[in-house]
DNA sequence: ACCTGAACACCGTTCAAGT
DNA sequence: ACCTGAACACCGTTCAAGT
């Protein structure tokens, strides 16, 4: 119910205006009006003339939208957090161990950053200062709204793993503290996998499932059973893609 | 010698001409004003007039060393990683085991973030793709250059444990794999400490030693002796505050 | 050779007029 | 009530003139 309201999904759409219905539909045209400018010509060649030149709309109704610049940055990051949700949920009931169904979660957020790297760079382009200064307070309450509901995604996994007995909280350890390691470590790799390329440490490994690797080392450290030693997680990464996101990866094939 | 040509702190200054020891002397007064703007009136509200302003030089100077305003953040993150390098180097000598040693060097950047947060979020800032796609190539080759000045630094680290036989590296792992996932959970751990703190599982934490912890489900996971059930790391913690960095701390609360 | 600041250009933002 | 796009304002960037 929480996530109906947040994600403004509910069924009583019908209870809504035409009106807001259409506000919505022509929002989620214009972030991808603003995502195709951006693919093609860069984070820096994006404005607003642009965005209102290729739609079918004036300015004045682009503003009517997103009061800033920075607005429509949150809005994407928005919008990229709405379509995870959705693959973040489709874990919970892969089949595996809990640890298994952890890290088919995080195979999904890596899909989803190969998938839409725009989106996903939205995301982490919204934790930065000159966004969250300069965005709608409405809007950053529902981004933050929507981040809620992520995290109480990920206790539902962390529940799953205490209930099974491959995880135990440490004394001082509070589910909390499991879900916030897994987001840092998921936001950490991947804003420097994105943006560090350049650096040797980066570089060298791109053969290597580098988030996984990560993940390894952090899951172990919290004796998330069964640990990296005793179990081929590779194996559990490229299932998911295949059970969980095949079609998110024909996706991504048709498209090189 | 690498580290000396990078920084350029070498001792040949007195072969550079009275000009660019100058220049690099304005250089660094420059980034000062920029930052006493961000930390007067915050990220969205610095510009170039302002910085020109609050100078003795003209627009067109500045521009002499900044080819754009992305390119003065980048330089601010060079600033940032200027500073940073020589907490990082002191943290070798901590005196303790070589996780101690680790723990100490993340200890110094976690205290440099508290006591130049501007610059701090600087570094961060210079991860992202408005800046990457707009300041100058060389600009960005000094700042790589820097980072894996860094990362060589973090080598030491790791030679240090694996010369002491605390740290043994599994089949499949190497140097960079550590050094890069630490990088990666620093980075993370800090860019959302920072800018998501209305989220709830960040902020019920904020009593806790997060970056610690974070750490030492990592560390814990790269089987880095002893573990954190074996050894009280948060008396680390401090004594590096203490021991290595109180001059830092002394003048954090001087300011508080 | 470098500094200056007026001028320019781009683009974010607004708002009076239109429908 | 909402849409329009011309107008405005801010600010990033340049460059002719000055020293």
């Amino acid at each position: 119910m929480l996530e109906q309201a947040v994600l403004n999904l509910s069924s009583d759409d019908t209870t809504l205006s035409r009106k807001q219905v259409a506000m919505r539909e022509r929002e989620s045209e214009l972030l991808d009006i603003a995502c195709g400018i951006v693919a093609r010509e860069g984070f820096a060649q994006l404005n607003m003339d642009k965005v209102a030149a290729a739609s079918p709309y004036s300015k004045g109704t682009i503003y009517n939208h997103f009061n800033s610049k920075e607005d429509l940055f949150a809005a994407l990051a928005i919008q990229a957090l709405g379509k995870k949700i959705p693959l973040f949920k489709r874990a919970l009931d892969f089949e595996g161990t809990s640890r298994e169904k952890l890290i088919a979660m995080h195979t999904g957020m890596h899909l989803f950053s190969k998938l839409s790297p725009i989106l996903a760079m939205c995301a982490l382009v919204s934790r930065t200062p000159a966004v969250t200064e300069k965005s709608a307070p409405e809007r950053l309450e529902k981004l933050n709204a929507l981040e809620e509901l992520v995290v109480s995604f990920g206790d539902k996994f962390i529940e799953l793993g205490q209930r099974s007995g491959d995880l135990t909280l440490a004394p001082g350890i509070t589910s909390d503290s499991i879900v916030f390691a897994n987001w840092a470590m998921a936001f950490g790799t991947s804003s420097l996998v994105n943006n560090a390329t350049q650096s040797s440490c980066v570089s060298r490994q791109l053969s290597t499932n580098i988030v996984l690797q990560n993940l390894n080392f952090l899951l172990d450290g919290m004796h998330w059973a069964p640990l990296s030693c005793d179990f081929d997680y590779q194996k559990t990464w490229e299932r998911a893609e295949k059970d969980l996101y095949g079609k998110e990866i024909a996706l991504l094939e048709s498209q090189s």
